[in-house]
DNA sequence: AAATAATAGTTTCATTTGTAACTATTTACA
DNA sequence: TGTAAATAGTTACAAATGAAACTATTATTT
């Protein structure tokens, strides 16, 4: 490759950019943490937030998974029709406002969130691992600053 | 919605979880700053980031662009293609290597860049906004300290 | 009460993406 | 030299995703 670079003050460095930097760790880490999950349940990222989110709090209906799991109207139906197909999640009506359904995880559900639960909590652990505790609290902190700037450009 | 919540201290915050504070801050970022180049321009993300690495490194072949953008070489050749069409960029042959080939933006796609890379850098600025020299210096460890990890697990 | 608007969720269709297989060319080595 | 392995890049097909239209139900307005 015959190299002419362009005058380097000018141009941008990929590398630095921090919302490319952002994109590609959070591919990374993505794909890292869904190897927990996919494998070994056949469960997707999707489903897995869903599950997530209901072992949190039960009884809930789709768009109140919508609202806490960062997720559209459209990826929570797909992610909720696909477990219950699993038979991971069951939904029963809700005769108060029969719009809203209500969503809980099944024996079964338990089970899976229960053996993935610890695996992606060791995993953020190794994940921090080259943090020590000042840093892990100065990440808190500047991804919270960094969500709140990115939410109100 | 009746709340039937889990016992606190055994269940995970999804809201909490570093990987998906990542994976939703990356994509609000990247949705956010794909609006610069979207709707003007017409050009997708990694077309978008072909041209970064094409304006940083010029002459040079599609697996370089694979290697410095985070791209796989499907998608290095989808957006070569996109863009060759758009005639912002243009490919030569390399008659030391002929599997190469040699890629080069056009006038057309330097004036592009030189459109929407100072707003691109506007935007990293907005969005560092809230953070003082330190933090911004100290954001810039842990990115790297995270992405090092992330990816030796 | 009837008409209108709003909300919850699903379905449809077009686009994007990922995986694997493929062509072309060069390198390694027996 | 000839055959196998490796590399660069493209194509084809299946799966995932996004946007918009749709159904059903509830809330609001007149």
């Amino acid at each position: 490759m015959i190299e002419i670079s362009s005058p380097e003050e000018n141009t941008l460095l990929l590398h630095d950019f921090l919302p490319y930097r952002l994109a590609v760790l959070a591919k990374v880490v993505g794909i890292s943490l869904s190897k927990i999950y996919r494998k070994k349940f056949g469960i997707t990222n999707q489903q897995w937030r869903v599950i997530f989110a209901l072992a949190r709090q039960a009884n809930c209906s789709a768009s109140h998974i919508v609202h806490h799991a960062a997720l559209d109207k459209v990826q929570v139906s797909r992610a909720v029709a696909g477990l219950i197909e699993k038979k991971l999640l069951e939904r029963s009506a809700d005769n108060i406002d029969r719009r809203n359904s209500i969503l809980n995880l099944t024996i079964e559900g338990w089970k899976v969130y229960d053996q993935i639960a610890p695996e992606a909590v060791a995993f953020e652990a190794r994940l921090k691992g080259s943090l020590d505790e000042r840093e892990a609290a100065e990440l808190d902190t500047l991804l919270s600053k960094l969500m709140d700037k990115a939410t109100n450009l």
